[in-house]
DNA sequence: GCCAACGTTGGC
DNA sequence: GCCAACGTTGGC
């Protein structure tokens, strides 16, 4: 299967690129999406072998700070069945869970951040729903292109 | 099923 | 901390 390409936000105040770095086989489970879109996007379309982009969001300079690979199709969040957690959500159950979640590893630290402001400024980049303004998507696909425009960057 | 009110995201 | 964008909720 042809290997496809995402874009994964994640603040790094509650998971950054470094907490992935130091999880146990530098994997974790990629719990606490909470829109549609982007549910659906993880639960149809990614598949195992696939490559996303770490992106540190809501910080100091928002940046692509890594590379990881989908190493486990989606499958029900627990974070939805857990009362305790930020992400508990009442109306799921494990009959009909709402949310899921992929699992990912830890494939690459980029040594050069590739910051927003600076996919900004590259034409090839600019379809990109990342720069453009109001996006608020956490989960959304990048093209090959992208990603090989990106990956020169780096 | 419309749409106003409200909540969240996330850059700045 | 502000606020634009936009998703969700709930009254009707």
């Amino acid at each position: 299967m042809k290997r496809q390409y995402w874009l994964l936000k994640s603040e790094p105040t509650t998971f950054s690129i470094d907490d992935l770095l130091n999880a146990p086989s530098q994997r974790t489970g990629w719990d606490g999406v909470r829109n549609y879109q982007a549910r659906n996007m993880m639960r149809d379309e990614m598949n195992v072998g696939d490559f996303a982009f770490f992106y540190h969001s809501n910080t100091q300079t928002p940046a692509i700070v890594g590379l990881v690979e989908i190493v486990k199709a989606a499958y029900p969040d627990p974070t939805q069945f857990d009362i305790h957690s930020d992400y508990y959500d009442p109306k799921a159950t494990s009959e009909h869970p709402r949310w899921f979640q992929v699992d990912v590893q830890f494939k690459e630290k980029f040594n050069t951040i590739i910051s927003l402001e600076r996919m900004k400024t590259i034409p090839a980049l600019s379809e990109m729903p990342l720069v453009r303004k109001g996006n608020r998507l956490s989960v959304m696909p990048v093209t090959t292109f992208e990603f090989t425009t990106i990956m020169d960057l780096v």
